[in-house]
Formats: structure tokens, sequence, C-alpha cells
DNA sequence: GTTACATATGAACAATCATTCATATGAGGT
DNA sequence: ACCTCATATGAATGATTGTTCATATGTAAC
């Protein structure tokens, strides 16, 4: 947390100006924090592929499941996450649980980040 | 890694239309993984707080290692992961390596996370 | 009530990964 | 050659986390 004694740059401080300017203009540390853990919850393939089944159609646990090749309760488990992080939605029909994405920014970051594997990919 | 006996997908599709017709407009396992892991680099604490000191300024490791005070090691550590993952580049300029962010993508993905925060957060 | 099906969840394990410490490399100055 | 500063990196450790297994909950039908 604190800086260790090994630590050249508590001492030398080479931009002074920029330093300040960048601090200034820095978003709020809460911020910072809740959108890094909300690319986190993007960052497991697991998750990150229930996502892309629910990009167009919402569906239920035992499809996405199915659709996957995955566990029913691994999928389960993730999409807890998604839940708790308000990614999806879900809403209950008998004894079936449709999924959905909760959020437009969403489809948006994923679009983007697509975007950015096909360019860097040459 | 396959069907465990306890699933009960692997016999039971309640929605074969829907499945058929997202399985078919799914992307490519490949482009999912990489976009995922891209997601994976952004999603820790320090490798985007990085981040967010790179989007406007061109940086040392020392100044970031000071505005951030995390050690200059961590700092190091993480900008090779960034580096290895192409969002950020470096030139250097006699002992000082000045890192920027590599891909004007990057920009885009994280507004789109803070419009995300901004949006669900009252 | 019981049975069957769809989903959720708790616990345990395995594997990943961020951080620290110590040391190495690279570059300019003397 | 040396010394100093800025950065990089290897190894080890501690903590986080994804996955599995077993079991529980909720719902409909009988």
């Amino acid at each position: 947390m604190n800086q260790s004694k090994n630590t050249v740059c508590d001492v030398t401080v080479i931009h002074e100006d920029v330093v300040k300017k960048v601090k200034n203009e820095l978003p709020h540390s809460q911020e910072v924090k809740k959108c890094a853990s909300l690319f986190k919850i993007l960052g497991d393939h697991t998750r990150f592929k229930i996502i892309t089944t629910l990009l167009k159609e919402e569906m239920c646990v035992c499809d996405i499941s199915y659709l996957l090749d995955m566990s029913q309760s691994l999928i389960s488990h993730q999409l807890r996450v998604l839940r708790d992080a308000r990614l999806v939605k879900h809403r209950r029909e008998g004894k079936v649980v449709y999924y959905s994405l909760d959020d437009s920014h969403i489809e948006k970051i994923v679009k983007y980040g697509f975007d950015h594997i096909k360019e860097s990919s040459e």
C-alpha cells in the first residue's frame, strides 16, 4: 500500500507539471474502482460467452447451458455474478427462468471490444 | 469440459429454434476468447488505473508510480502485461521510458465503461 | 401430500494471478 | 573503467476466483 524503501519514485518526480495536470483530470477513485470491476466481470471466458449468447435473444438457463456445452451449475453460478453486477436481468415463467441483458451500454462495450480485436490481429 | 451426468441440459433442450438461431449468429470462438482476455486485462485495478493516467498524456514509469502511489516494480510488471496485450506502446528517451495508449478503441471502451457506472449507480 | 423438472447455492478444490523482494539490464555521466 | 538513475524481470508468496459435486429451492402436475 505505502511506498517501500526500494521505490525510486518517492524521491524523484521527473515531470511535476504533467503529474499535477493528470492528477487533476483523473476520474474519481470510486468510479475507477467500479469501472475496473465491471471489466473484470466481463473478463471471464464463461461469463463473456454467456453475454454473447444474450446479445440478440433472451434465453433460459438450460438453453445457455446446452448451447455453450457447460454444466447447468456453472452457468447458474456465473449468471448470479452477472445479476449482482446488474449486467443481466431475469424473469420467471413457471419453472423456467429467462435471462437477458440489462443495459444497452454492455452491447456497445462488447462491440468496441471486438473492434479492437479485429484491428490488432493482423 | 464435457457434460457431467448431473447436467439436465444434455437431454432437454427447451427452445430448439432459439438455440439454433443464436448458435448461427454467435461470434467466432477465437474472437470471443481474445475479447474476453482484453476485458480481463482491463479488469485489474492497478492496470485500469494506469490506463486512466494515460488517457490524456504520455507518462514515464516513475511518474505513474508516484501518481498512483505504487511501487515501481508493480507498475513495470503491469505495464508489461499491457504492452503484451498491445494496449500501450513505449518509447525510450535516454534512461526514461514513456508509455502511452496504443489504440483509440481503448478510450471508447473505457468511456462506455464509465457511462455504465454513472447510469446504474442511483 | 408426492414426483419430476428447472434453477440456485454452499462448500471444497484447483488454478490463476497480483504483489513484493531482490536483482538485473540499459543508458548517461565522470 | 566506474557510479548513479530509470526501468525491467525472475522467483516466491498470498489471495482471489473459476469450476465441480452434492444438495436445496421453487414450481407445476398428479
